[in-house]
RNA sequence: AUGCUCGAUGUCC
């Protein structure tokens, strides 16, 4: 409402959106799935001679996918191709991640390999998508293949490539893994984020080593990350359960400060 | 202006 309000106030001062306006509001619609009302607007903007680009194309496709109408988004793609508008890398690897999300992996492999047909170079996202992508699946081995490929071509991978894999060995319990992976991210010096440390946390009061949980808890601090509820609430109940009550309140006073509900 | 990881905690030791 409020972006629909600052277009209405900048048309009245008399400013012209531009296509860049409109993908932005179109995008915040597809945001929500309100598909309905993006055509309304996409057709606003036709008649105001406005032609639809790439990323306007994009922001509908990952709409469609979001919305679970991969049929939908695949269907739009070949539109914008008939209308003489090339999928760019952004178009191919948003229809990846919703084929890897559907555990569809051979889908995916097949656009990627449409992708490079075509020239189109690859980013670390598009890596990213099929890291989730494998570990989403239990591809682990897959996964950590990917990895190592991506090492030994001298591509960096980042703190989400890192993140997917130990969430997915945390899920498996397999903490040894998860660590080697840590130390791994550490030494090609990618540095972790906070989803990074909520991941390791939450693994590690899972698998009861509360101590390595509590040194990761000071480093966040010490950083001055924020970890989410869930985070915390792992950390209380692992410290309530090896009866150490005075961590756990220590914990809870943390969180009520930080305006975060105890369950 | 558009794409990736973070909405979660089964049980016992």
């Amino acid at each position: 409402n409020e972006a629909f309000a600052l277009h209405n106030q900048m048309v009245q001062t008399g400013i012209t959106p531009n296509v860049v306006t409109y993908t932005a509001l179109a995008d915040g619609l597809c945001k929500r799935g309100e598909v309905d009302t993006v055509n309304e607007l996409l057709h606003e903007m036709c008649d105001k001679g406005l032609q639809l680009n790439v990323c306007t194309y994009n922001s509908i496709v990952n709409g469609l996918c979001k919305t679970g109408n991969l049929v939908q988004a695949v269907k739009l793609m070949k539109e914008m191709e008939m209308a003489g508008f090339h999928p760019d890398t952004i178009t191919y690897t948003t229809l990846m991640d919703a084929y890897c999300k559907m555990g569809e992996m051979a889908k995916a492999h097949e656009l990627l390999r449409e992708m490079l047909d075509k020239g189109l170079q690859p980013t670390i996202v598009t890596f990213n998508v099929l890291m989730n992508g494998f570990c989403m699946s239990g591809m682990l081995d897959d996964g950590e293949r990917l990895l190592k490929w991506m090492l030994e071509k001298g591509i960096m991978p980042n703190a989400t490539t890192y993140n997917s894999l130990m969430k997915h060995y945390c899920i498996r319990n397999n903490m040894r893994a998860t660590t080697e992976i840590y130390k791994c991210m550490s030494a090609q010096g990618v540095m972790p984020d906070s989803n990074t440390y909520n991941i390791l946390i939450k693994g590690h009061c899972k698998a009861r080593n509360m101590k390595e949980a509590w040194f990761l808890h000071r480093e966040v601090v010490e950083k001055g990350f924020d970890l989410t509820a869930s985070s915390y609430n792992s950390l209380i109940r692992g410290f309530y359960k090896r009866k150490k009550f005075m961590e756990a309140r220590e914990l809870f006073e943390e969180m009520r400060k930080q305006g975060l509900t105890a369950e």
